[in-house]
RNA sequence: GCCCGUGUGGCGGAAUGGUAGACGCAGCAGACUUAAAAUCUGCAGCCUUUUUUGGGCGUGGGGGUUCGAGUCCCUCCACGGGCACCA
């Protein structure tokens, strides 16, 4: 890759990107303004994370975001297109130990870094919207929204048993545990029981579950994957009587009442109240479940779960037939799901089945089928009383019916959705507003209280979290009794920062320390095209569904959705070099010696050139932003990441495919220069063209420029930006091919030049607006409209026809638009090609597909 | 294990059931140049001496629907992702 690019370089970007980018700025070209006049179009990118350095995955997301924010304000719409800093957080607080510095000033020292490289890139934001969830502020209000959801009812405090990071020293919410790790620190989670703060989602699986299909701007596959977390099953409760003194009923959940008539045995979890209890008095019992508890935490379990149980003793009556049923315990049924117990059915479930065949339980077929058991799918009832006969949707509600009507179970629908845990023991995030006193216990703060700023004078020489080790901050009064009080030291989860930081943008003027959400916040509402990674496909944005209803119930807000359409861009991938030790090594230390083999450049040792990953600084095969907008500018780049690949699927870097953008823009620039020595400029454009009086080859071209235009604004709205480069691409191809006519037809080419350049600015605006003014045009391109096209002139006026004889192609056809399908027919069958391949045979039908094909069978 | 997605040249990828491979990368040839780079102009799926304006094959494999299938249906295979004892 040449790194001095400048004996090659006609187009100066070194020079105008950051002419243009000064320019806007100047102009507040990019300011969002409501006007009620316009339609209004919210575009929002995931906002950063300031970890000190931008990288190629951020540069997609907001090129993508840029380009469909350029693309809106220039067809008419009112653009609202922020950017801000998710700025709290964990890493914050391990750089700071590391470096001897403060969680703040890293975090501003990072923001302030990457948002020098960002304006590098040119983007259309609003930067006056600027905010970091950081800043009192933003916090300060996020304080009052916990306020108004505690009373709401929507936040609670629970003695709970929680996933423990013993890296981080941190409690993780069930989302941030992946495979049984903390899904940052990659540690072993444990289970611990403390005193932490919820939210209530719960309340709102129905809704955020029947919402989903509501939201038909977003990816299937997001959709699925949230409706698969909530999990969401129907069925009944069962009440069984059982030979227990101490507990007289148990209840199970299930979703096969049907099934009743094969139950065998029951099963609890070893968490189960019951097994807690039995424990006390059997030392078997007890030993169980101690042996079972050890094994949770122990990894081999995690990974595969060999099913085992002890019988209790306790036998229950089955509800219809005179017959008891023993009750076990088994290390397989959940406490934190349904009731904790299972009735088996080890003919229909495989881990019922498992466990009887372990421990040589009756298994009863009451479902048929033909392959064999278990069997798990629908069917018909057999061995199964008043059922027999019945399909099983219909046995099932005929069981519930008789259940509900003896008082023996209930319909009941649970969810795999839990509470979201928020407390986090940590001193980088956003203190809770609430104290605890001796006399009135837990107590929220009121709101005229608030700002509870965080404290910047911490140490964080000494394990756990610094609020706690603070020698002052936790000292205050009770808002109640005016008595001795302590303040909460957990803060919360970055993820309540990001649940709601959309809404805050449309907010005029974020500093505003008086107002929290202003009436104009609905107007710009929800947002228009949210886009982001498809890691947050659960996490982030099922907690700002929930987070827009909730506020919604709380007064503040109307709208209940968030993001009408999202958009899931893919990952930037790289190959990796590797030595033959394991140690990773980036492009640059690598070259190819004369054999085409790869080879380190320092000692020529033998490279595994690995696997295409996504790019990581700890696999090296990473690529440096700044190094490529510095040698071939922020165009080439924009320009690059959206070329050949669609966007929503992972992107292969390569350094040729980068070369071949920068020499793109460079072709452009030449033809432009080329036009304006022909003349064509500002003051050649007319609106007016009269295309009746154009000759054959320039009405030609202006049709195809035509199509052009229809093909670009297509590719745009559907997201299809490697389309939209190929038609880009495919004009300058053809207009570069007739260069002779533009000084004959200077109004024509001047309103094709004109056009062309706003249909590429919303990819590459900086050499847009230099050949804008470069050709006279006033302002800005970035302010001008989107061109528009005329579908009469889309419509071809000769067609090349495609002849076949049974579905083969033989030859084509040149006919007219309007052609009858008898002349058609007839100068096809003169075809030599198709006359040879009908040969002997007779023709058995002719079809002609208007404008398309025309096929002959024969036989 | 369950659910979802994907499979097209050497590579990234185009293609409302209607000429498969647009556009680009890499490649080849020619022009310009002392030369190289850059640039410009062409060629380019595979097989096949009917010197080719011919013929055959071709969108993971097999089958089907259709005048016609990359596209729709069935089935198998491979890869990727999500969930994972959720009763």
């Amino acid at each position: 890759m040449p790194t001095n690019t400048s004996e090659i370089c006609n187009y100066d970007f070194s020079l105008s990107e950051p002419k243009w980018q000064k320019l806007w700025d100047d102009a507040k070209t990019f300011k969002s303004e409501f006007n009620a006049s316009k339609p209004k179009c919210y575009v929002l990118e995931m906002f950063m994370y300031p970890s000190g350095k931008v990288h190629i995955g951020h540069v997609r997301n907001y090129t993508l975001g840029d380009i469909v924010a350029r693309f809106q304000r220039a067809r008419g719409y009112a653009v609202l297109h922020p950017v801000g800093w998710d700025a709290f957080g964990l890493p914050a607080e391990n750089a700071a130990l590391k470096n001897k510095s403060h969680p703040k000033k890293w975090t501003r020292e990072n923001i302030a870094a990457m948002k020098s490289q960002i304006k590098t890139l040119g983007f259309s934001y609003d930067w006056s919207r600027e905010f970091a969830t950081c800043d009192p502020q933003y916090y300060q209000f996020q304080q009052k929204l916990f306020l108004a959801m505690y009373e709401k009812g929507l936040i609670y405090r629970k003695e709970s048993e929680v996933n423990w990071d013993p890296v981080d020293q941190c409690v993780l919410a069930n989302e941030q545990v992946i495979d049984g790790r903390g899904w940052r620190s990659g540690a072993l989670v444990e289970k611990r029981k403390l005193p932490q703060w919820f939210m209530k989602i719960t309340n709102y699986a129905e809704e955020l579950l029947n919402d989903l299909e509501k939201l038909d701007g977003w990816p299937e596959k997001v959709r699925l994957m949230q409706k698969n977390w909530i999990g969401k099953s129907e069925g009944c409760t069962i009440k069984f009587k059982t030979t227990s003194r101490t507990h007289e009923y148990l209840d199970v959940f299930t979703t096969r009442p049907d099934t009743i008539f094969g139950a065998t045995f029951l099963a609890l979890s070893p968490n189960h109240p019951i097994s807690i209890s039995l424990a006390k008095n059997d030392p078997q019992i007890a030993a169980f479940l101690e042996e079972h508890k050890k094994g949770c935490v122990a990894e081999e379990f995690i990974e595969k779960q060999e099913k085992y149980g002890i019988a209790t003793g306790i036998e229950v009556q089955h509800p219809f037939l005179d017959k008891k049923l023993p009750v076990y315990i088994a290390n397989f049924v959940l406490m934190n799901y349904g009731t904790g117990a299972i009735f088996a059915t080890p003919a229909h479930d495989e881990r019922d089945y498992a466990f009887a065949i372990k421990y040589g339980l009756p298994i009863i077929q009451t479902v048929s089928s033909d392959g064999p058991l278990p069997y798990t799918g629908d069917g018909t009832l057999i061995n199964s009383e008043f059922l027999n006969g019945m399909d099983t949707t219909v046995a099932k509600r005929e069981i519930v019916d008789k259940l509900c009507k003896m008082g023996a179970g209930e319909r009941k629908i649970f969810y795999k959705l839990r509470d979201w845990g928020i407390s986090r023991q940590r001193y980088w995030g956003c203190p809770i507003p609430v104290v605890h006193c001796k006399k009135c216990g837990v107590v929220p703060l009121r709101t005229e209280d608030l700002p509870i700023p965080l404290p910047d004078d911490v140490e964080f020489d000494k394990q756990g979290n610094p609020l706690d080790h603070h020698p002052t901050w936790r000292h205050t009064s009770c808002p109640l009794c005016r008595g001795e009080a302590t303040r909460e030291t957990d803060t919360l989860d970055t993820f309540v920062d990001s649940s709601w930081y959309f809404l805050r943008f449309c907010v005029d003027d974020p500093a505003n320390p008086d107002l929290l959400f202003p009436r104009d916040i609905t107007s710009w509402m929800p947002v228009d095209q949210y886009i982001g990674g498809i890691e947050h496909a659960i996490l982030h944005l099922l907690y700002a569904r929930f987070f827009t209803g909730a506020l919604a119930d709380c007064g503040f807000i109307k709208i209940r959705e968030p993001f009408k359409n999202l958009f899931t861009q893919g990952m930037v991938c790289s190959v990796t070099y590797q030595r033959k030790n394991g140690e990773w090594l980036f492009p640059n230390e690598v070259r190819r010696n004369s054999n085409g083999e790869f080879e380190t450049i320092d000692d020529g040792e033998e490279i595994i050139v690995g696997r295409i990953e996504k790019m990581s600084k700890s696999k090296k095969n990473v690529v440096d932003p700044d190094e490529i907008i510095k040698n071939y500018g922020a165009d080439t780049l924009r320009l690059f990441i959206v070329s050949d690949t669609p966007p929503e699927k992972d992107f292969y870097w390569s350094d040729e495919g980068l070369i071949g953008c920068w020499r793109f823009i460079n072709r452009l620039w030449r033809l432009l220069l080329s036009a304006k020595s022909c003349g064509i400029c500002a003051a050649e454009c007319s609106d007016q063209i009269n295309v009746d009086i154009l000759g054959h080859d320039v009405l030609e071209t202006y049709k195809s420029f035509q199509r052009t235009i229809k093909n670009i604004t297509v590719a745009l709205e559907s997201r299809s930006m490697n389309l939209a480069v190929a038609h880009l691409r495919d004009c300058v191809n053809y207009l570069y091919a007739r260069g002779d006519d533009f000084e004959k037809n200077k109004a024509v080419f001047s309103v094709i030049f004109r056009d062309f350049i706003v249909l590429l600015s919303p990819i590459a605006p900086h050499i847009c607006e230099e050949s804008w003014s470069m050709l006279g045009f006033e302002k800005f391109v970035s302010n001008s409209s989107w061109p528009t096209y005329d579908e009469k002139y889309l419509v071809a006026s000769a067609i090349t026809l495609p002849v076949q004889v049974n579905g083969k192609l033989r030859g084509s056809v040149i006919i007219s638009a309007q052609e009858i399908p008898e002349i058609v027919f007839e100068k096809a069958l003169a075809l030599e090609g198709v006359r040879k391949a009908i040969g002997d045979l007779s023709i058995k039908n002719k079809i002609y597909v208007e404008g398309k094909i025309v096929n002959f069978v024969a036989v």
